[in-house]
DNA sequence: ATCTACTTTCAGTATTTACTGAAAGTTTGT
DNA sequence: ACAAACTTTCAGTAAATACTGAAAGTAGAT
């Protein structure tokens, strides 16, 4: 059993290493993405500490992280009667995850990406030189395209996730 | 018709210093984002020394940053008569460009994020103690949705403009 | 009111990532 | 073969980002 653990352990400690890669790819910083993959395999909560010593990282860098997670709504905190301090545990249902991040980008980048797309659409709406009827072309398109995914993701994102899993087959198949 | 070049000018700074900003919290570089951003506003193909000016930038960085979105089949290499140098134009059909970027993403982040999965998922298949099953349970269930994620993807990245807006449509509808 | 067990903040530092500019490489024309 | 016009590379440097650790803040228990 003690076997199994360590072996455990060694795989938990290479997914946890690559999941922290793949978000520094997607613009998530590396430690937020390993303490992420570290709660959503954890059996139980876990505390600060532990998750300090998990990560050999400091107090403050696991503070500001998890709290970090909590404000995207992919962890939570609980707390433990007789005990003191908080414990946190991740959202384990993938489909869940998928809308809790999807909401957030959408709130945090592309609304405001949007925001920008129009201003300069408005701003270029009446020009007529050859320059400025290219630029006004293609920020139109780009916020058309931009705004229909962003109500698509809505629309995906309000589904259970049975209807969901309906839709795509339907897509697949 | 001076005036309203500098006007359109300014926007296209906005513009241009925006989709930056936002590129760099998607996890890809500032400069290139505003190299691609240039770009696809522009009414005629750029030289690298056209797009140095603009962003006042290095050449080294102008460079790589272009040959980088090339590579990414963002924009594409054009030669003229007559000239020696290379100019760059960027795809201008936004349906092209999300299509061309998922491709990407799916080929360097999604395919290794899914074999990484894939590993995991194995070497804890037949382990038995509690935390080895929580782990594999959740990997799987990732590992499923990565991997039906990526499936939706190719099936949605495959379809004509058209087919694809009457898909959405349905489902806005 | 004080102590204890925590959480939070932040100035300073380390690490990572991006950029510069100049040298080396390549291609085309004479 | 040489020169001119351009592209590519890369060692060194600058800038951005993430992290540490210690001090300050907060809240429950005595």
């Amino acid at each position: 059993m003690i076997k199994e653990n360590l072996a455990l352990e060694d795989v938990r400690e290479e997914f946890v290493a690559q999941w922290g890669v793949m978000g520094a790819q997607w613009g998530i910083n590396r430690t937020m993405a390993q303490i992420h993959a570290l709660l959503m395999t954890a059996a139980e909560a876990m505390s600060t500490d532990e998750v300090m010593e998990y990560l050999e990282i400091s107090r403050g860098n696991a503070h500001t992280n998890l709290k970090d997670l909590v404000g995207w709504g992919l962890i939570r905190i609980i707390t433990k009667k007789g005990e003191r301090k908080e414990f946190f545990e991740a959202e384990k249902d993938v489909w869940e995850m998928f809308r809790r991040i999807t909401r957030e980008r959408k709130r945090r980048e592309i609304d405001p990406a949007l925001e920008t797309l129009r201003k300069c659409r408005d701003a270029t709406k009446s020009m007529k030189n050859r320059d400025a009827k290219v630029f006004h072309k293609q920020i139109s398109e780009l916020e058309d395209f931009v705004s229909f995914g962003s109500k698509m993701s809505d629309r995906v994102g309000s589904m259970q996730h049975g209807k969901a899993i309906k839709l795509a087959m339907k897509l697949l198949g």
